[in-house]
DNA sequence: AAATATTTATACCATTTGGTATATTTTATA
DNA sequence: TATAAAATATACCAAATGGTATAAATATTT
């Protein structure tokens, strides 16, 4: 059974993720959560320990919208391969997408709480590490079924194709500029090409 | 000649520029710039309209820190091809070169204070535009000698090379990881050369 | 429907925030 | 060295900060 807290917590989650994402932890204050929720601080302490947790869960939601983005447009491939062209493509649209929940929370953490919260930017850590090995995952399944080059390095390769996607989203945002992420899939796709694809 | 306030000025934005650097222009506060300083509130609003005056100029300190590493750099080539190589060259270091100034102030102010400090940000944008500019005139005085592909479109080169660079600026700072700016001024150069030397 | 448990609102707390008016000290000028 | 000017320190301000104790209201159970 779900009980009334539960719908106010996942409630007070969802309202509060993207002004975490965009403001940054220590810039949103208690004030800007219970205007955004019309909720008070009785309701939200009420259900959180602290600023701190609440922070928490409201990163992992916005990871979570952003990992279920990537693998919705995933499975419309079962190839490998594909799958990393459709990663690309994925970021294609990711001004758009990632708009809606604040901006990108990997960015934003990465950099907000470099120095500032330990415990956020553990967690945005742990986050490019598992991304970065499903990318090596996937090549290496793809070298499995023949369609990829044996000799690429799957971790080394996984590491500079999301070292590219973060500079291209990092430049769309700053210049708020799309064409950043258009020119840099392009040019990832090029480099899945003729780096990855077996002849 | 040179006044008392100017030198303390000098030495206020000196003191106080990694420190915005690191936490960002509302996480620090003016209690962080007095410890710093060993000065007090007095001393700094005498030599400052306010904390976001004194932020700007902490950015332009910094910016300028860089931007003097790049040129210094540059200078040990005069060919525009080799100049673009010393590029790639200066950020292999970058990671170690921008800790002692608190960070890279391109991507934190341009992550920290989009939807945040407005001023701030416009300045980011003003000095990105500026840096790539720079790059694309390398490429063009490169065309013109001869040494660089006349089909490149100088512009679109540039932002994907600035791009790159930052995506891995982003990267070694996020995963404390040095080789991320190592992998990708190996990549880069492997496209300078292929795609911009004309055999 | 009454009693109990859960959830939310209110009112408050000490501390910190950016900023200012003024007193004090330091520096430059006469 | 006395005096004027500039620079810094002190003491304060209202507003906002994260957090809490408790009262009120809402659900849940009996």
């Amino acid at each position: 059974m779900i009980t009334k807290s539960e719908k106010t917590t996942k409630y007070i989650i969802e309202t509060v993720a993207p002004i975490f994402n965009q403001k940054g932890y220590s810039a949103t204050s208690m004030s800007d959560l219970t205007t955004a929720t019309g909720l008070t601080k009785g309701a939200i302490y009420g259900n959180f320990k602290n600023k701190e947790e609440l922070a928490i869960k409201a990163f992992y939601f916005s990871i979570n919208q952003v990992l279920k983005g990537i693998s919705i447009h995933q499975n419309k491939n079962k190839s490998p391969l594909q799958k990393l062209y459709l990663i690309t493509d994925f970021y294609k649209n990711y001004y758009h997408f990632s708009k809606k929940i604040g901006g990108c929370p990997i960015l934003n953490v990465g950099v907000n709480e470099k120095n500032q919260n330990n415990k956020l930017h553990h967690e945005v850590k742990l986050i490019i590490n598992k991304t970065q090995l499903n990318i090596a995952k996937l090549i290496d399944q793809g070298k499995e079924n023949g369609l990829i080059n044996k000799n690429i390095d799957s971790i080394n390769f996984s590491r500079r194709l999301y070292s590219h996607i973060q500079g291209a989203v990092f430049m769309t945002y700053t210049m708020n500029d799309n064409n950043y992420l258009f020119e840099a899939t392009e040019e990832m796709n090029l480099i899945i090409k003729n780096e990855l694809e077996r002849l």
